[in-house]
DNA sequence: GATGAATGAGGCTTCATTCAT
DNA sequence: GATGAATGAAGCCTCATTCAT
């Protein structure tokens, strides 16, 4: 309803470590509360600050969380870059096993807060999740451009997308829906479908 | 010596009336105001029944949701059946196609009441998603039985989470995160991914 | 606000047994749950009658209540009366110990109920208690002017008041608000207050 | 270095002020329209504040009422000590007229706010009236023992039960069940029961 | 800048009561 | 006579938000 961004840009030091708890405070609350159970008042509490300099920083509820979702969202994005920054050097099997490995490593970090931050971004309705699609898939199209002449796909843009929904949407599933029935051999699996996908073989 | 039918048919058939508007209200209010101006004053006043009707039914508002949402895995699960009754005898590239544009269809049907819904599921950490995930998991796994020496994996189990997961999941996202690049090229990607998978080649 | 007279006097054996049961389930559900949760719905399920049979004997939630403390105040006095009724003939110490035991008995049958009751009548302001006090006082004082004689006080009214006040008073202090120190010796240490103060000693 | 005063003195004087007059409204509303009538938005209405103030304070309605008995048992136990405070030096027959002198000033003062808060105490089973009697039994069993010489009783506690749930009963029975025949005597004559008690004769 | 007491709309839920069957 | 589904006013309580200090 009202804008998303914060009311003033903490441009002191202390502004700044008093946005980072409220952020810090609202994932808390997040996490332990739920999201029904998460009002201002308790996170401005478990921020240490009062309610007051809460709305300092930010106009209403939603932009609190929608602050959160964002860092979450950046912090992801650079996650992933920072580990597959030399992937395009790397022959294809070992890039795909490395893209693999990092995404679920990804998953993995912080689980408990991902995976609330996760529901409120579905519950919401927002565009961060969009952000982490495009920014993946933006990154893998970049890839297979470079390997065109070695795998099988044409549309690469189609094949971008496939690859990143499906390789993201399943570990999604994996993690929040149900778990698999071989957590060990799952990123192997996963790769393989990517590969066989990509090339014929999983060699 | 007592009358062969139980006294009240009637009245339970007219029961049976007002938990489905309540229901219908309920998605209706869903998809209008989201989960949280969805209170159960406005479900019941859609639903033209007053909130203490409700009350009969259902003992709080989580309860009418989660009523919701499994109604709508019911539906879906069925749905998905019908679709694939038959695929077990068809030849697995047909079969593939089959099946994941069965899938797609699904999704199409009250897009807006499945995407409120499945946003809730998400949002109450719901078993409903993992129903729909095991009870399809369950049909694909005895199709791959069937098909145990066409097909390149070994452990189907494995085989079948990643297909379900990977397939759904994708879909999922391309229905609530991002629109692919090419709707109509899609299923037959999809296609062509689980192909690879299980043979190495989409013919 | 509405009349507590009960709207149809039941005349037919079957309608008593509804009336019974209902008051017999309030006197449960006022035992079980206190009387917030006593909601007529309520007492009419555990009663085995549904609400609108209650309805039929009842006009309203109140009605049942006071009847339920009318029935148990008449069953009290005629318990009194029973248990008094040879008194008078009595001679004065012995007379008065009787009296306090029936008194004591009286609280002793059905203490929950009672205890329910009790409070229920206090928190209505009803003046079925003050129709308990003023039977017994009645009582009282025909035996006090019988022995006029024999005691010291010469107002027999006020001595009759103060008799049966301080002697209901003190055992309805005894059950509802504190234990007393030595309950063997509780009885026996009343009627000497008595006693004393009607003959100046206690043999 | 630190300021020497606290920094909200002036904030906890408003804080004590706003439940001040909650506790006012609750008194008000319960002397008005009775406890089923006292609903927490119009004790907040009547005491001049908002909902949300009045839960600031108190977690919940019963919170409020319990409040109030517990402020007005403090009340009457300091007003109590107030009047028998050099009771101790006096004559036994002297004492025992300012004590029942006492107690029943202590049920003249604020006879309508006395009784509503009366009836709440017993309607909810709590142990103020208990905090009530034992500290007045306290008072009468150290009195006794001061004179254990010159008095009847042997087992002063059991005395001092008698002499106190006696007494308070007896007062209770006179202002909530029904009213003495002669109101100034009253005291008198129950001063002549303790005294006969006591000692055999009430001079 | 920070604070936190105060606000009050609005959500969830109960329950006395009615009335069509 | 009995039933019990339906009603809806009203109660309790929360929480996003403001503003005087």
């Amino acid at each position: 309803m009202s804008p998303p961004q914060p009311r003033r840009k903490p441009t002191q030091a202390r502004a700044r470590a008093t946005v980072d708890a409220i952020l810090q405070g609202a994932a808390q609350v997040l996490v332990d509360r739920g999201f029904d159970g998460a009002s201002t008042n308790r996170i401005a509490e478990v921020a240490g600050v009062s309610v007051g300099t809460l709305y300092q920083y930010f106009p209403n509820k939603e932009a609190v969380v929608v602050a959160l979702i964002e860092r979450h969202c950046d912090e992801q994005i650079a996650l992933l870059q920072a580990m597959v920054g030399d992937m395009v050097a790397a022959p294809l099997p070992s890039a795909v096993r490395t893209y693999v490995a990092a995404l679920i490593a990804t998953h993995d970090r912080d689980r408990e807060v991902h995976d609330a931050i996760f529901r409120q971004a579905m519950h919401l309705g927002l565009p961060s999740l969009q952000r982490i699609h495009d920014g993946t898939r933006t990154i893998v199209r970049a890839y297979l451009e470079v390997h065109r002449g070695a795998i099988l796909p044409d549309d690469l843009d189609l094949a971008a997308f496939v690859l990143v929904s499906m390789v993201e949407g399943m570990i999604d599933t994996a993690f929040f829906v149900t778990a698999p029935p071989n957590r060990e051999a799952l990123a192997e699996e996963v790769s393989r479908v990517v590969l066989r996908y990509l090339l014929g073989h999983a060699d």
